[in-house]
DNA sequence: TGTCATTTTAAACGGGTGTTTGATATTTGA
DNA sequence: TCAAATATCAAACACCCGTTTAAAATGACA
């Protein structure tokens, strides 16, 4: 494995875990086995590895995700809201084939974009807004169309909220569901769970 | 004022921003115009800076929501989500009268316990545990008897998800909100618009 | 007014941060 | 094969971190 990818493997770990401002270069360079200067070297600075690491997720998640939303918008079946959720389920979940706990590691990086440090969440709004938000607007209008475009892009956001959100604590939360419920439960389990509720969510009626 | 408020502000400000690694001590104390040994003196150290920062707000918000929550359970009349919603609403925007931007902040500096380090999301479920979660349980059981308090909790969690992830981006949202839809909006108008949503979220049909 | 506890202060502590340097290997292509 | 480009390396850079210290200032109370 060359180093570029090294790193890459061993800041997905700590980033996804620890969040940016909580994981030191030396610490990713130490578990990735090369030397500190190779992140520099490689990426140029810490910010520019965030964002090739997102850039190797986003590469493979945008076009599937584009095109399992046109499929919807396509066809001339009947379709829901539910459908149009699992649009984003396959795409999101075939992460975990890409690369080990991918799914739940590009969530969390997600939701550390968001939370992290100012101006991440942007870069990757306006890097993605055309090819996902405009496709995810116009398949939701195609089967709720009295919902405006306005509506939409903020039970989008809200949609995004609560995956990203339960995605970033769901060590916690599966421990949790364990202990106080007696459950064991994996990434597929609680997307699973998380469909119903966001798809009754967007499709909320509106309110005036 | 005194020098623990002035902290407790200024620390307020920078952490709800910019997380709480991503924040120094230094900076708090240069905002708050005090010395820098001032906060390991009247704290003893960062982490229980940040533990009496959530406990300034908890303390305000945990027993006007049990009692907002417990006024459901008691009503006689009929009651829908949206009621157990709203008992939520009032309670949160309450915090905008205590502080200025309190109900934003305070959701802001929840997220950031979800995220940035692991143990403040279990410290904080496990002091209000019994006060929230139980009777928010009680209350949607009361309305939507058919779903298990396992699904509650699930959906409970959804829901705060989507309320945490909201006001932590609730900035870069209104500016896109602003530039794509020519809206203006604040606080109180981001939380009508999820009301709705999450509402109709926790109200989903079961799925087998 | 003088004593004693509380609070504030400047300075230093040891250690960690991202980044840069210049020398040394390694690989590449003519 | 041998020079040129590429990659790795240990070391140092300048700076920021949370915390501690011990002296100085301030407060309360007899």
């Amino acid at each position: 494995m060359d180093t570029k990818t090294k790193i890459l493997n061993a800041a997905e770990l700590l980033f996804a875990d620890k969040g940016f401002t909580g994981t030191s270069l030396r610490e990713i360079t130490s578990i990735a086995e090369v030397n500190l200067a190779a992140v520099n070297y490689h990426f140029g600075s810490k910010k520019e590895l965030i964002k090739a690491l997102m850039k190797r997720y986003l590469d493979e998640l945008t076009p599937s995700l584009v095109k399992s939303l046109e499929e919807i918008l396509e066809s001339t079946e009947e379709k829901n809201l539910e459908d149009v959720f699992s649009a984003f389920v396959d795409p999101l979940l075939s992460l975990n084939e890409l690369r080990e706990n991918g799914t739940s590691n590009f969530l969390q990086l997600l939701g550390h974009s968001y939370t992290d440090s100012q101006g991440f969440l942007r870069w990757f709004i306006t890097t993605n807004y055309p090819g996902i938000i405009d496709n995810f607007t116009a398949a939701v209008h195609k089967v709720y169309p009295e919902l405006s475009s306005e509506e939409i892009f903020w039970r989008l956001h809200f949609t995004m909220g609560t995956a990203v959100f339960t995605m970033s604590s769901t060590e916690a939360l599966i421990d949790i569901a364990s202990n106080d419920f007696g459950l064991t439960l994996d990434v597929a389990d609680v997307i699973k769970r998380i469909i119903p509720y966001v798809a009754a969510g967007v499709g909320a009626p509106i309110s005036k």
